[in-house]
DNA sequence: ATCCAGGATCTCC
DNA sequence: GGAGATCATGGA
């Protein structure tokens, strides 16, 4: 029997696992089975109610990692505030909440992501964990460690699928082994030196870097702009026409603010999931 | 089968 | 400093 350990209105388990924020889960009759890290744990939603199947002693990670103490409903109320598109956005999944998830994983996971589909994405992640990761029970692993990782050659990474990045996960592995990259060190960083210090990592640019930030490292502010996120904003504020990466960052500032990071998760589900501007 | 994906880099102007 | 080709791979 699961122990509930949430009870909360603007959260739903199934919109904030499947939005494209997270690449470790699996699905299996309305029970979501998340892997953060080196933890496994079994979630069901009923209603309001979130119930938990795992380890006692994981309890408050798993609170922290659902966000479950931030007022979703007034930030949801002052996104909405005078922008429909932003509303209609909301209301398509008006349960998402962002991840807190792990430094070194979102780094790798979205440095695979680039170019790449999704479905392919959490592949190649479950092959890596596989092969470095350490079991953590029942056939579950844990993502690898960045010395786990540096086990694996470019060659091995390639055979993995990872194809042309996996120079790209190679560089990565061998920065964030240093402490100039482990995430106490970055976290004392500003916004933007922090992203150029990202940047720094072969194979990591603007868009890479802000994933980075925003699942891991908590800058809300920044505002990831992907293939859809461009379709999205084009569509809902440029009449359709084409904008430059500068405008974009721009527009987004202006309306978003400070919670620009909520605002692209919730666009970017709503414009992949209707296909907007495709 | 052909297209394309939560981009980044390299080249060339 | 901006536009364009190129990069591996396999799901759709």
């Amino acid at each position: 029997m699961g122990k509930e350990i949430w009870n909360g209105s603007d959260f739903s388990l199934a919109q904030t696992v499947e939005c494209g924020q997270c690449f470790r889960f699996h699905k299996k009759d309305g029970r979501y089975t998340v892997i953060a890290g080196h933890r496994v744990g079994a979630f069901v939603q009923e209603d309001d109610s979130i119930l938990f199947y795992g380890e006692e002693g994981d309890i408050p990670f798993w609170r922290n990692y659902f966000d479950w103490e931030r007022d979703y409903g007034g930030l949801k109320k002052q996104l909405s505030a005078g922008d429909a598109v932003m509303a209609e956005a909301i209301s398509y999944a008006p349960g998402i909440h962002l991840l807190r998830q792990e430094f070194f994983e979102m780094l790798i996971s979205f440095i695979i992501s680039q170019n790449n589909h999704i479905p392919r994405i959490q592949g190649i992640i479950a092959r890596i964990c596989e092969r470095y990761g350490r079991e953590i029970g029942e056939g579950y692993f844990a993502f690898p460690t960045p010395e786990e990782l540096a086990l694996a050659d470019e060659e091995a990474l390639r055979r993995l699928g990872c194809g042309f990045r996996a120079r790209y996960i190679v560089d990565a592995v061998e920065k964030a082994k240093t402490k100039a990259f482990s995430p106490e060190i970055l976290q004392t960083l500003p916004t933007e030196a922090l992203r150029q210090r990202l940047m720094e990592i072969c194979g990591v640019g603007q868009k890479v870097a802000d994933c980075v930030m925003l699942f891991s490292l908590g800058r809300y502010e920044v505002f990831p702009a992907d293939v859809w996120i461009r379709r999205v904003m084009s569509e809902a504020y440029f009449a359709g026409n084409p904008l430059s990466a500068r405008e974009l960052q721009q527009a987004a500032a202006e309306r978003f603010g400070a919670k620009a990071g909520f605002a692209q998760q919730y666009l970017f589900h709503y414009g992949r999931g209707k296909k907007i501007g495709k």
